[in-house]
DNA sequence: GCAAGGTC
């Protein structure tokens, strides 16, 4: 049995496969230079296995915009809400992606060594996907470790599981959502605000972030705390003792008052009689708590007020650690040590360094390491401890592995032990207490140098002691503001709303940073720039239930993702509910956008320029159909060089399938309604033709791509294969002739009035063609007058001029008919000058039976109901003219003609009493396209097109 | 040129 094992990243790899193969792996290389393969031997799961051990870097897939939405200008930033994303890998892991491509050929096994956490069960996932596409049916494991230590990574092998779903899934929401509101949120502000201050901000990036944002409102919101403090007086009375040069200060019990006469009075009567007597002499033992184990935002905001160096630094120096094998994993929410974990181990690891080995020592002789246990853990990784001993750090490394260190020694060890004196004194009534300190045992603090306990001497008083106060004064202070946020402060905040992950806090702050939207006051404090102090202004100030720079929305998403993780709530609805939440904050930021215009002019000091709406691409957004190669959606894109449109796969470049549409065609808009025929995946299209291919027919035209209409893919040139899953058979043109018209002949009034889409079914290839079906008018022509005599003045065409009446005089059945068209040729009307049906009619009026007249004294179109339902296959006659242009006549041919019937053939639920209703002359959506035979352009005959023509 | 999350 062969195992293909994958780690998160190399070094991980690395130390797992020595782990496993005891240090006798062979290396061998992967396409990328990263990432390494090691091939070994071992037992998995009591049978002796090859183990070929390589890692990925991280998440190997990414979501993107399918292409057409990349470009920024291609399409209005709310479509992203929608549109469509992929996961692909990027350029730059394409050589791992095929690393693992070759290797898992040779495998009949894969194990998912990635880190136990959110993002390594999805990064598995991705493992899994790609591995699976080149190998089906393989034996999938999961293991599960939080160190990289030989008894974890064993107990890992020997304990495989599943990999979970759910948590991949919660992380497939959370990156969909992260992208979607990202790009839309920052294409919008970007090009907008870069023109409305093209002073000041015309080179500017203006992001945003659900993560960033929040974390620039904090900023903010300390900031504007600060301005709006209005500091207040308050007044206390001082009191203190000396005694020989040690002097006792004295808390006064009410501590301030903020009325200066009162305290004043107080101090009057104390001074009145100012001899202090000794109440009380309490002493007690006090501790001073060792730190609890080292979980990654402690590290983070220790490092960064004692060691100064940014945790964003820090975080970059903790992963070099881990990655040396020197530190556990650096990202790590625990503050609890686990059972199994060897603590003695490690202490003795650090026994001999020069710098705190005696200490290592006495915890060992003291009774061995002993923790406090915090309350918190993220089940995947122990707190951050050292996993070895180094002393030839340098640098900022050596500061914060020497901190860690520190830190796992002091907090294994014993509590600081002092004794604590409190004096009570009485002054005319008044109460003051001093407190003394004595250091018994320093313990944890003898390594821990990062914190400090003063002790504090007092003199030592008796009970009933009297004393005159060396000093008993008026003291006038007050109020302060808050303090501006340092990073620690900063990180803290972010973590108390579950901004960011333990691993990025840092790399968020540094984003706003980079961005200019705060800066730094003295070299720690925050304070917002200009541009951050306007936006979150601008964002808090329109009316939106939950600003963006607010914490709330994010955190109530990571509460939906917890959900999911925990098997609790589906991951398609939190998708769903999540987009719509966030799209609904967009619509109304686009609504307000000159409220925050306005806030950034005040803020930036410029006036903004009056700008129009941003010019969009207008991508269409919504799928035509559903690619029956892969199953992916289909959209309309803009060809190269804006050479017109194809409809493509958005599973490209995975599925190249492409519907490519000719230079004829101007525009083409999705329509909301389904075809009915093919179901509600292929929505139908309205297309506008630079040369009408459908002569007679309205331009633009509602059309069906997906395959229900041979007429109309061979009309368009679209490959069949293109837009259905064909088995070698084609469409039955006949069947969807009548499809058609059992659907709106006769019951056609069942779409909320609407009516057929096509007032003119039939068409032709005007007029050089040589078929010849009857055309007629568009929507805006004189309906209902190719039936009745006609004066040349009466002919209006669709741009409401006088029509020209001409000839056919191409060679054809046609050849010497009479015709009307634009006369300027600027609209696409036509129209027979007589409505003598031509020796060609066919299909349709090959079916007339003149035995039975419509209401316009026509003989009557005999058809049958194809439509599934009640009365299918059953045959009806009905007026022969074009729909929107005809009486509305229908009959069931197997009834007798007494003009009743019991309902159309439609069989949605509608029937009854429709069969004389006029149809409606409108457009409508919803009814299926009425489709005739095509006739071949070259020669006239039906069953083939020019293209096949055997003439 | 967008996000946040992995990692190199």
């Amino acid at each position: 049995m062969r195992y293909l094992n994958v780690a998160e990243k190399n070094d991980a790899a690395k130390n797992i496969a020595a782990i496993l193969s005891r240090g006798a792996s062979q290396r061998r290389e992967g396409f990328s230079p990263y990432n390494k393969i090691y091939e070994f031997d071992a037992t998995v799961m009591g049978q002796q296995a090859h183990m070929i051990m390589t890692s990925v870097s991280g998440h190997l897939l990414n979501y993107e915009f399918g292409p057409s939405f990349r470009n920024w200008k291609s399409c209005n930033p709310v479509a992203l809400f929608d549109a469509p994303v992929v996961k692909m890998c990027p350029e730059d892991y394409q050589k791992i992606k095929r690393t693992l491509e070759r290797e898992i050929r040779s495998c009949q096994g894969l194990i998912i060594w990635t880190d136990c956490d959110r993002e390594g069960e999805n990064i598995g996932f991705e493992i899994i996907k790609v591995c699976s596409d080149v190998k089906p049916n393989l034996r999938i494991y999961r293991a599960k470790f939080s160190e990289i230590t030989a008894a974890s990574i064993f107990r890992a092998l020997n304990t495989l599981g599943q990999p979970n779903k759910n948590v991949s899934d919660a992380v497939d929401v959370r990156q969909e959502l992260d992208l979607r509101t990202g790009a839309a949120f920052t294409r919008l502000q970007t090009l907008r605000l870069q023109r409305v201050f093209p002073q000041k901000l015309a080179d500017r990036l203006i992001s945003y972030g659900s993560c960033q944002f929040p974390t620039l409102g904090f900023v903010v919101e300390r900031y504007q705390a600060i301005q709006d403090f209005i500091p207040e007086p308050f007044w206390k009375i001082k009191m203190n003792h000396t005694v020989n040069d040690i002097t006792t200060e004295f808390t006064w019990k009410r501590d301030r008052l903020f009325d200066k006469n009162a305290c004043e009075a107080i101090l009057d009567i104390c001074k009145e009689s100012p001899n202090a007597t000794v109440e009380k002499v309490e002493g007690k033992p006090k501790s001073k708590w060792r730190p609890l184990p080292l979980d990654t935002v402690e590290m983070e905001k220790t490092v960064s007020r004692k060691l100064k160096i940014t945790a964003k630094d820090t975080m970059k120096i903790a992963e070099k650690l881990y990655t040396q094998g020197l530190i556990s994993y650096p990202r790590t929410e625990t503050n609890i040590f686990p059972k199994e974990l060897n603590l003695a181990n490690l202490v003795t690891l650090q026994q001999n360094d020069q710098r705190w080995g005696a200490f290592a020592h006495r915890i060992m002789n003291e009774g061995g390491p002993a923790p406090r246990q915090g309350k918190k853990s993220d089940q995947a990784h122990p707190p951050i401890h050292p996993t070895k001993h180094a002393d030839n750090l340098t640098g900022n490394e050596q500061r914060v592995y020497e901190y860690i260190v520190r830190h796992f020694l002091a907090c294994v060890h014993k509590d600081a032990q002092g004794f604590e004196t409190v004096v009570t004194a009485d002054i005319a009534g008044e109460k003051f207490t001093a407190k003394g300190l004595i250091i018994l045992e320093k313990n944890y603090l003898e390594v821990y140098t990062y914190e400090k306990w003063n002790a504090k001497e007092i003199h030592s008083y008796q009970q009933g002691d009297t004393f005159i106060p060396s000093v008993l004064e008026l003291y006038e202070g007050a109020t302060a503001p808050p303090k501006l946020l340092t990073e620690a402060d900063l990180i803290a905040l972010m973590e108390k709303h579950g901004i960011g992950t333990d691993a990025t806090h840092a790399e968020h702050i540094d984003t706003i940073k980079t961005r200019e939207y705060v800066g730094l006051h003295e070299n720690i404090y925050f304070v917002p720039g200009t541009l951050g102090m306007g936006l979150v202004e601008g964002y808090n100030n329109i009316g939106l239930e939950v600003s963006l720079a607010k914490p709330i929305l994010r955190a109530d998403f990571e509460k939906d993702l917890k959900l999911i993780c925990d098997g609790l709530k589906d991951p398609e609805v939190v998708r769903r509910e999540q987009i719509q939440k966030y799209r609904a904050v967009f619509e109304t930021v686009v609504e307000k956008m000159r409220q925050i215009d306005e806030c950034l002019a005040n803020r930036l000091a410029d006036r903004p320029q009056v700008v129009e709406d941003e010019h969009y691409e207008n991508v269409e957004v919504r799928p035509v159909l559903k690619c029956p190669k892969c199953g992916n959606d289909m959209t309309i894109r803009n060809k190269k060089n804006n050479a017109g449109k194809f409809i493509s796969c958005t599973g490209y470049p995975d599925c190249r399938n492409a519907i490519w549409l000719s230079q004829n065609v101007e525009t083409i808009e999705v329509l909301d309604e389904s075809c009915p025929q093919c179901g509600p995946n292929v929505k139908l299209v309205k297309m506008k033709f630079k040369q009408n291919v459908f002569v007679g027919e309205p331009n633009p035209n509602t059309l069906c791509i997906g395959g229900c209409d041979i007429n109309v893919l061979e009309a368009l040139d679209i490959n069949l294969s293109s837009v259905k899953r064909t088995n070698g058979v084609r469409n039955n043109q006949n069947h969807n002739i009548h499809q058609a018209n059992a659907n709106n002949v006769p019951n056609n009034n069942h779409n909320n009035g609407h009516t057929q889409n096509h007032p003119n079914p039939r068409r032709d290839s005007w007029p050089s063609n040589t078929t010849t079906f009857n055309p007629t008018p568009g929507p805006s022509g004189p309906s209902n007058r190719s039936n009745t005599t006609m004066n040349q003045d009466d002919i209006v065409c669709a741009c409401n001029l006088e029509a020209v009446q001409l000839t056919v005089r191409k060679d054809g059945p046609n050849k010497g008919r009479k015709f009307y068209k634009c006369k300027n040729q600027t609209c696409d009307f036509f129209l027979w000058a007589s409505d003598e049906p031509s020796n060609a009619n066919t299909t349709i009026n090959s079916q007339q039976q003149n035995d039975v007249k419509c209401k316009c004294d026509l003989p009557a179109s005999r058809r049958t109901v194809s439509k599934e339902g009640p009365n299918k296959g059953r045959p009806f006659y009905c007026c022969p003219k074009p729909m929107g242009q005809g009486c509305g006549f229908f009959q069931w041919a197997d009834e007798d003609n007494d003009g009743g019937g019991d309902g159309g053939p439609g069989d949605d639920g509608h029937g009854g009493g429709p069969q004389r209703r006029a149809p409606k002359t409108k457009t409508s959506r919803g009814a299926p396209p009425y489709r005739a035979k095509r006739k071949c352009s070259k020669c006239g005959q039906e069953g083939h097109t020019k293209n096949k023509c055997p003439n």
